[in-house]
DNA sequence: GCATCATGCCTAGAGAAACTAGGTAATAAG
DNA sequence: CTTATTACCTAGTTTCTCTAGGCATGATGC
């Protein structure tokens, strides 16, 4: 069974890419950095989980990239697509009504 | 990639299942009505996701289980012990900080 | 000059969990 | 007498996070 760590965490690192991209277009390593900081260190997904996550989301046509050379280093730098913006807008109302779904549930003293 | 259906749910069958067995002892056949009807048919999992839970919960000693033969049917009583207790309170802790910082994220007109 | 660390990309394999798709059996309904 | 409902169960698939690496360049310390 779970370490009741990293539980609930299913689609969170799609969520909050696409939600950081909306903002600005960033490469892979500065997501990283991104998620942990916005998320006060709360939150915090290796390359290992954000790398895939892109590819997967550039794929599908979600995202679209761009390459640059900044000091001697390349960086593949994502943006999202209006496919993304849809994709984006539909998990978090998923994400939305989910989460007042087990709020209701989890709120009431007694159960309905 | 995901049908963007049946998202976020990693950990919720579990935080639901001790949530309603802690107002009353159920079994399996019942739960498995009691969450699509607490949750306004929001979420329905099924039979082949609960039951499996509820073994695990049990082998964990998080649920103790009660045996009793209605209408020629055996049904398996599941309730929730102190263990079972104290791993709800974790795990409704765990969601509830999550769904905060998540919140917080998607919320920012700006990036941080 | 050389080692170590930060930056920046990547993937393979493991592990966990939900989900599908069954199977068994008894009672109730048509 | 056939089908639906109740009530239990599990094996196998899928999907995803996570660990644990590998590769390469530039900056830092000694």
């Amino acid at each position: 069974m779970p370490t009741t760590t990293s539980q609930f965490l299913n689609g969170v690192p799609e969520l909050l890419v696409l939600r950081l991209l909306r903002d600005k277009e960033m490469y892979g390593y500065e997501l990283v950095e991104a998620i942990r900081a916005a998320s006060n260190d709360n939150l915090s997904f290796a390359e290992g989980v954000i790398y895939p996550v892109l590819h997967a989301l550039e794929r599908d046509g979600a995202l679209s990239t761009r390459r640059q050379t900044v000091n001697g280093r390349s960086r593949v730098y994502y943006s999202v697509t209006p496919t993304g913006k849809d994709r984006f807008d539909s998990l978090l109302a998923h994400w939305q009504r989910l989460q007042g779904t087990i709020a209701a549930i989890v709120e009431t003293p007694r159960h309905a």
